[in-house]
DNA sequence: CGACGCGTTGAATGTTGTCAAACCGAGTGG
DNA sequence: CCACTCGGTTTGACAACATTCAACGCGTCG
């Protein structure tokens, strides 16, 4: 297999990455679509649904400064958005996860503000915005569907907000694990075995630390029996204690 | 007069909080209607905002756990959001000023998970969100309006996340600062005088500080010559001073 | 083999939080 | 009119957590 998939996403199922799935068929549907949609009107989705070759590690899906033109779905991998500021200083504002949408930041602006690249090799479906606004016209259900996941993103980055202002480094960090170890447990996989495809450097960005924190914390959540570290692999030995820690 | 109008928001006008003023004369159409709105379109809008009494200080527009109806715009006045989580902990979302819209949180859930508080008296314009469903269905302007509003208050909490993540205390304050200075000036609102209605503690808990360290940075500030401080009001004396300490 | 990216570890520094006390102005009641 | 309280704010001393700077280990790739 040319692709290296982590192993936490290993099923009987053929390749994760395989084009050419309909968004009736697709694995995700339940988390990315409306419950509320019709057969005939997920179709209709489908139609304007784009799904190109899978995206290798570290290759952008948009970039900051581009056109923006879609909003992108993740069918398989792990997608980092991140932007960089006028000092050239990044920030990383997300970590998307199969059945996650991503992109929803370009709207308010034609170009993208922000950059979006695979952090191990993904496939997207990409959904131009302007035909996605059309048949929200038509799709009553739609409309209110992305309303509701735009919102779910506010609110995202509020938890964030209160996370980064208020909590200290071990809370951030056992937090991020548990809400990764949660949405692989609604995607039918192991939550507390799992890869983290993306680099320390990547995660304490994301949680306002620098990297030799990050670093430190996972060597302490190991002492305390918490964690069982492996480079990128990751098991949770303790979740009871990680989620006291995380306040949870 | 029985309201006590903040200083810098004192016109020739009549008073700021006045009812009965439709979306087309409101003086802050220009903020939070889409411009693309023909004059029909505006009245159409116009027939399902809802304008009440003005709110006093400490008053609320709605409360966390109560069913989530309609998102709001502010006609005058200044409101927080905010919400307290499992511990009791509050955290401040965000602060809203004249032609802002808030409530936008609530849409993905059925009951608001924050509450909003006037912070001295607001006029607030109620918008009952299935109204605006429909009427987003009618007028694609619209609709994109709102995808635009959600987006960009995504944008805004991503580059608060930013902040509170990556840069210092006084980084942080200067910031704020020159964000509600800019928004004034948007407003024909001095962008170097003005009252900042919120207390020390609501600054400190937005940014990701202490009331301690908001006090000693205005404090600092002060002795550099970059602010005068009285109370509440605020004078900024050495604007590009700020701006670089903000990164701007 | 050596260079490089990434991760880990150590020691020193410093910014911010914590705790405690005092201040100040507004409002209240004697 | 004064003493009092109360909330919000300021100030100080101290401690702590995270950063900074530096070095090193490890695996990969040229």
């Amino acid at each position: 297999m040319p692709n290296p998939v982590s192993t936490s996403a290993m099923t009987a199922s053929p390749c994760p990455h395989r084009q050419g799935v309909s968004c009736g068929d697709c694995r995700m549907k339940a988390l990315c679509l409306p419950l509320a949609l019709e057969l005939d009107q997920v179709e209709r989705l489908d139609r304007i649904v784009q799904r190109g070759r899978p995206f290798q590690r570290d290759e952008y899906i948009y970039r900051a400064g581009t056109e923006f033109r879609s909003v992108y779905a993740v069918r398989s991998g792990t997608i980092k958005t991140f932007s960089v500021n006028d000092q050239g200083v990044e920030q990383v504002t997300g970590f998307y996860l199969p059945g996650e949408i991503f992109g929803m930041d370009g709207i308010a602006h034609t170009n993208h503000i922000s950059s979006a690249v695979a952090l191990e090799t993904s496939s997207i479906c990409e959904i131009p915005f302007n035909r996605l606004e059309e048949l929200s016209l038509a799709l009553p259900n739609l409309q209110r569907h992305f309303f509701q996941l735009m919102s779910r993103e506010i609110i995202n980055d509020q938890r964030l907000v209160a996370l980064i202002g208020k909590n200290s480094a071990e809370e951030r960090l056992a937090t991020l694990l548990l809400s990764i170890s949660t949405r692989n447990a609604q995607r039918n996989l192991s939550e507390v075995r799992f890869r983290l495809p993306m680099s320390r450097a990547d995660i304490g960005n994301y949680l306002g630390l620098t990297v030799e924190t990050v670093s430190r914390i996972f060597g302490r959540f190991q002492k305390q029996r918490l964690l069982k570290v492996d480079k990128k692999e990751i098991e949770i030995l303790d979740l009871d204690s990680l989620q006291e820690l995380a306040n949870i």
